[in-house]
DNA sequence: TTTCGTGGTAAGTAAGCACTTACTTTTCAC
DNA sequence: GTGAAAAGTAAGTGCTTACTTACCACGAAA
């Protein structure tokens, strides 16, 4: 195996493990052990743990590519399409959540732990897509389409909406017994913005 | 110091302590150094560090008083008063995640880690009131009051909102730049009831 | 005065941690 | 083929971890 392909699966496993256990939960025996290697290689890639998860933070806040769905939801707002910018919105928070169950984790360990990823996170990704949304519905009321609504809360109740769905999916479902919600990502993606949209209009 | 003070105190100590560093990040030693007495005490109280952090399950899961904010929601009902229902509801999540700041953080360590806090924290208070609020939205509907809309995907929309608002608030808002949102309580439960029942009034 | 339960400590133990050293095997340009 | 760099390993290092042991101070009952 030649270095950059073993520094890339050592990466992947570590990913897998951090996002299951956190930086400190991990140790660097478990993921010698999970890439099939001795404990040392991990530090001929990487100098320390840390420079590790550096390399991870690198790799998941830039690697992210949102061109298509960016693509998708500006072609939406251009025709007037309200509901379609917000259902492409709520499936794609859905569906990366559920492709990448690793991805939550690790942001959330990263909060609790005070690294950086989160953070990074927010400022390359979210905060931009936000600050979009916030134009977006300003625009809208302007046109007088929309309802004379605060954007930035009514901006805040969508991604909370659509988020804590994520999250209930991923952590809490089977703590809350009957109230459980399941349903597709297309249809929870709809009703969310059938309400969302009957609040604004 | 009492036997009884003293285990109380360590007890403190240890939940301040695992909410900021998690169970897995938080060192019996440092609980000990912090509680300014020897670690040996630490296990005279409590045999093992899981039985402590059981300790605190039994004490967190289990002290939480909500009749006075059940009362009042169940006053509002009664009178037919939604607004105030959501309100209640809103300000006393947002107002309780900002006194006790542990507990959020204590909820996400859980859930991270597995332990079984978070769990029992749904299943003894969010699960009962989350359907109390599903029956609540039906009646309202029967009485040709709300529009026609499924009740659990409402009421995960209003408690997303104002979960993620709280989160935000606590773990990313600084992350935002100037999409930033800095608004009281009151004035929050306030928006995103108003924008809550305009969609399903 | 002795004795004994209670609240406390100093100084451990074995296992586990991140990280290193000294060494062997494989690969490949020349 | 050969030599050197690169890929890999076994067996450590010193430090930290959860948890233990053996001991001390003291107030009250006998």
């Amino acid at each position: 195996m030649t270095a950059e392909d073993r520094r890339q699966q050592i990466l992947d496993v570590a990913i897998r493990l951090f996002s299951q256990k956190g930086f400190r939960g991990t140790t660097t025996k478990e993921i010698a052990l999970a890439a099939g290697v001795n404990e040392a290689i991990i530090f001929r890639h990487f100098a320390t743990k840390r420079e590790l998860y550096s390399a991870i933070i690198d790799q998941k806040a830039c690697s992210m590519n949102m061109e298509n769905v960016d693509a998708e939801i500006a072609k939406a707002f251009a025709q007037g399409n309200d509901r379609k910018v917000f259902e492409t919105i709520a499936t794609h928070i859905l569906t990366r959540h559920e492709e990448d169950e690793t991805f939550m984790r690790l942001m959330f360990y990263s909060a609790l732990e005070g690294h950086e990823l989160s953070d990074l996170f927010f400022r390359n990704y979210v905060s931009e897509r936000f600050a979009r949304l916030v134009t977006h519905i300003k625009q809208r009321i302007a046109d007088g389409v929309f309802r004379k609504v605060d954007p930035m809360i009514a901006v805040r109740m969508f991604f909370g909406t659509v988020m804590h769905h994520a999250i209930m999916n991923r952590f809490f479902n089977q703590s809350l017994g009957a109230q459980k919600l399941i349903i597709s990502n297309r249809v929870a993606a709809e009703r969310f913005t059938d309400l969302f949209l009957a609040g604004i209009l």
